[in-house]
DNA sequence: CGCGATTATGTCCGTTCTGACATATTGTGA
DNA sequence: TCACAATATGTCAGAACGGACATAATCGCG
């Protein structure tokens, strides 16, 4: 448990919102990864229409074609924060990023 | 200059597209600082309509009130993951977070 | 089937990011 | 002005991420 809820704990005595708060961040990473899959699927459609290989747009964003891959499988390994960096790298048109980023979760 | 890179000159032979490529990173890389600006902001909105403390929203995301500052501040050291996963979990609109994310460039 | 091109998977190691803590600064009500 | 809450700044050890490489699996096409 963090320090900082330990010390919440501690001043307020015992509460009850532990088990909601657990599964509220479960939300956030389910919302994270709703966002990643549609990033990672933005980039695999912007690739395709630019017609451009792994290896080629590995190259625009200065990157490997491994590295890629893994974007446009929304591997574990890559970050929001890379896939919106290789999506501009990319062309890809702010509306669409933005359609990506407001992907909700029923 | 990387592997690839190297290897596709050297299989194509001298190219003038260096300077270029460069400006366009540079250019990716300003974008990505206008969208962690607008994140930020829209993020200290969003704790402040909902009358928290840094303390308080740094519970809600898992971390510590000192990051929140930071990423409130559009600190180097935040990146845009975090950010986005701070405003999921502040309850920012999915609006909100693309209208942030598709900032453009003049 | 072959075979070259493209894409996928696994791993490694240096870099970046992050939570936590300490401390400083600013804001605010009495 | 004082006391206290809120915010800002600096630092660091550990975790996560990223580029690169090797290699495997797929795909097209003759």
């Amino acid at each position: 448990m963090k320090p900082a809820k330990q010390k919440r704990l501690k001043e307020a005595g015992w509460r009850v919102g532990d088990a909601a708060e657990f599964l509220e961040l479960d939300e956030v990473e389910a919302q994270m990864l709703d966002i990643k899959i549609a990033l990672a699927s933005l980039l695999r459609a912007t690739r395709s229409r630019r017609r451009l290989t792994q290896f080629e747009m590995a190259e625009k964003i200065g990157s490997s074609q491994s590295r890629v891959a893994k974007l446009e499988a929304g591997d574990p390994s890559v970050s929001v924060d890379l896939l919106v960096r290789s999506l501009i790298a990319a062309g890809a048109k702010p509306a669409e990023l933005a359609k990506a980023v407001s992907t909700k979760r029923s």
